[in-house]
DNA sequence: CCACATGTTGGTCGAGCGTCCAAGACACCG
DNA sequence: CGGTGTCTTGGACGCTCGACCAACATGTGG
């Protein structure tokens, strides 16, 4: 094999570990299939890692990261009025979920992995505070370049609209019954937009 | 060992299968850990199930079962108006959450599980299918006997508060905010108010 | 009382798992 | 050139898992 940093190989198993997820679950993410994936020998594995949980702690900071940053995008967007920028984002989410459904069942199962196993309930902590922020930050700014308020607490809308977006697309990830789902964004997007009050 | 039939000892199995799966997580719960929890030995296992797979169907028909079953007696409340019965299921639904943590995240965790297994995706769909069956009949009956009708098709309404309960619940989980989370089931609540039109 | 069905038990098998290690290959620097 | 630190590799370990089975115990019906 190739000659290779032991920091760039981590970030090989690291990428291989989150294909083997996508495509398999997190469960069947073991050391050899993630080698495997990587084309790699078994031994490079804790070479490059103190432990399995440390790759798995490090996919899931990535793997939220990179979903944080892809939300972040997703409400890029100038130069709307209010409604269609909420709009606009719902389904832009919404694209994403159907787009490649195995990246967010990984970040649940992920999600439940750690609450289950000692000491690692602080990373799906982070994991839903790094999402609400996410909304937070976008009903903030949403609202200020519209030149309104939210009539609701800004954590307690966020929370809102995480619940929302978590609970169509778990509903959708189990039945594929997408022109419903999609029904239920718009009717949460007009209920949004029914929030707005004067500037103060 | 006591002499008992095999459909006895099913049972037994499965409810301590169950109780490992509240209180470790679904992954902990291997042939060996069932049998422990109910005291019996290993060998019984396999005489009374074929598969490992086969108990896990069992306890998720079960426990999807016994939720949904759980929900029904939530709006058993008659007499009130809309208003407060839809607060009061609401808010009934979530001190079940807060109580008994451990069985809705089996419950998630199993839905995953199903997802992943090849031929137990049916499983996650029929357990979609009857939390939304009972949420329809929720709206369904409270606006018949409180003379308005839904001015969302109620498919979608059902499919928004299973989201909405199914989200806020999942936050929870991870970062145990109780007063956010009730006051998003309030703000859900009102909205549902909202969306009510004139009998016809 | 025998025969047959049903239930009980402890041990064992092979597979897969995370982890570890010794031995070698390679690169860089004094 | 020799030495030192970094990387590579295949194999091995101890363990847990689902599954299986032969031998035995117990109940039941003729």
């Amino acid at each position: 094999m190739a000659r290779m940093a032991a920091k760039d190989r981590r970030e090989e198993l690291i990428a291989a570990a989150i294909r083997v997820m996508v495509r398999d679950g997190v469960t069947k993410a073991t050391t050899r299939a993630i080698v495997g994936e990587a084309d790699m020998p078994l031994g490079v594995f804790h070479y490059c890692f103190h432990s399995r949980e440390e790759l798995l702690q490090e996919v899931i900071t990535r793997l939220t990261d990179s979903s944080v940053a892809k939300a972040r995008d997703v409400f890029a967007a100038e130069g709307d009025d209010l409604g269609t920028r909420v709009t606009k984002t719902l389904f832009t989410f919404w694209e994403g979920v159907e787009l490649s459904p195995g990246e967010h069942q990984v970040g649940y199962e992920l999600t439940h992995y750690a609450l289950r196993q000692a000491g690692f309930e602080e990373l799906a902590r982070r994991q839903y505070d790094h999402y609400l922020e996410v909304h937070q930050e976008f009903l903030l700014k949403a609202a200020e370049s519209a030149g309104i308020r939210w009539t609701v607490p800004l954590p307690v809308l966020a929370r809102y609209l995480n619940a929302v977006l978590d609970g169509v697309t778990l509903c959708w990830l189990a039945d594929r019954n997408s022109d419903h789902s999609r029904e239920v964004l718009r009717l949460a997007g007009e209920h949004l937009m029914t929030l707005v009050g004067e500037d103060d």
